[in-house]
DNA sequence: AACCAGGACACAA
DNA sequence: TTGTGTCATGGT
């Protein structure tokens, strides 16, 4: 039996936790088993299901409490409640009966914003090592179950505002070392306090975050909604742009400004969420169709 | 072996 | 306002 304090059981409904770990929102979880690892918030932590009603997490080291993970995993949202707020039409239908359990994460914003501006282009699975090698190299070392492999944190933006743009580089992100460089100047040195973003409103928050070179929309929309929780940011990636034409305008050519109205407007208060169950749908629907 | 990937940006028309 | 080239890297 384990140390009163390395185990949790959360209790869930409608909850799916392959599809929600693995669906491209978050980049540092390596599945095994049927067992989920990865680093939230500088705490290595083991997940797994053994039944549609828990999620039972392990850490390496004591917890208090485990508010910090259950924030993460949004484990108390009522799925079902928001599920009733998408537009009740053939494509949301599918994309929901196809990502049953799906849920949005809430990620710390620093890491989210570091990842997503790593993201641009490139595939998840490159994404993924793109993070994971960032962490080896300037993440801080975090306690592991004895025998473990090590395990590091995200690196802090005043550890990355340090790191050469050669050392970026070496971690194969390419053209977006600058960019990662910079944003994480920008919060290290205070210019941008990432905390504040909380409490504007989104289109505030999303015009702070656009201030950085090699963010956009789509990239600062990620970070809206995956670490801050606006449920309305609405990220347009390739995948939910194909997703707007094939499924919703199919053999029409809607002007862009028509696609930008139409999200905005036809997916309701959780449009985000909604956008995640077409991304997810679009990108792992039988055998890929481009 | 081309084509594409959770883009952003400067610049052209 | 919309279209095109560029950036870096590797999966499919």
């Amino acid at each position: 039996m384990l140390e009163p304090g390395l185990q949790h059981r959360f209790a869930v409904r409608d909850y799916d936790l392959a599809t929600t770990l693995g669906c491209g929102q978050a980049f540092r979880w390596r599945e095994c088993g049927g067992v989920w690892e990865g680093v939230v918030d500088g705490r290595w932590v083991s997940l797994r299901q053994p039944d549609a009603d828990s999620i039972l997490a392990i850490t390496a080291a004591p917890q208090a409490d485990w508010k910090w993970l259950a924030d993460y995993l949004q484990a108390s949202v009522e799925l079902s409640a928001v599920l009733a707020t998408f537009p009740d039409d053939a494509p949301m239908r599918a994309a929901v009966a196809h990502g049953r359990g799906l849920r949005l994460l809430q990620q710390e914003p620093w890491e989210c914003l570091a990842s997503f501006i790593c993201s641009s282009t490139k595939q998840i699975v490159q994404i993924q090592q793109i993070i994971a090698l960032l962490s080896e190299r300037f993440g801080e070392a975090v306690a592991v179950p004895p025998g473990h492999a090590p395990a590091f944190a995200f690196p802090s933006p005043e550890r990355l505002a340090a790191v050469s743009e050669a050392e970026l580089r070496a971690c194969k992100m390419g053209f977006r070392a600058p960019n990662l460089r910079n944003a994480a100047r920008q919060v290290a040195s205070g210019a941008l306090r990432l905390v504040d973003l909380h409490s504007p409103p989104c289109a505030v928050a999303r015009a702070e975050l656009e201030s950085l070179a090699g963010v956009g929309r789509k990239i600062a929309d990620c970070v809206l909604l995956f670490a801050y929780g606006f449920q309305e940011a609405f990220p347009v990636d390739v995948w939910v742009m194909k997703a707007l034409r094939q499924l919703y305008f199919p053999r029409r050519r809607p002007t862009s400004q028509r696609l930008r109205s139409f999200s905005e407007t036809h997916f309701g208060p959780n449009a985000g969420y909604a956008q995640q169950y077409l991304f997810h749908y679009m990108r792992t629907r039988a055998r890929k169709k481009k």
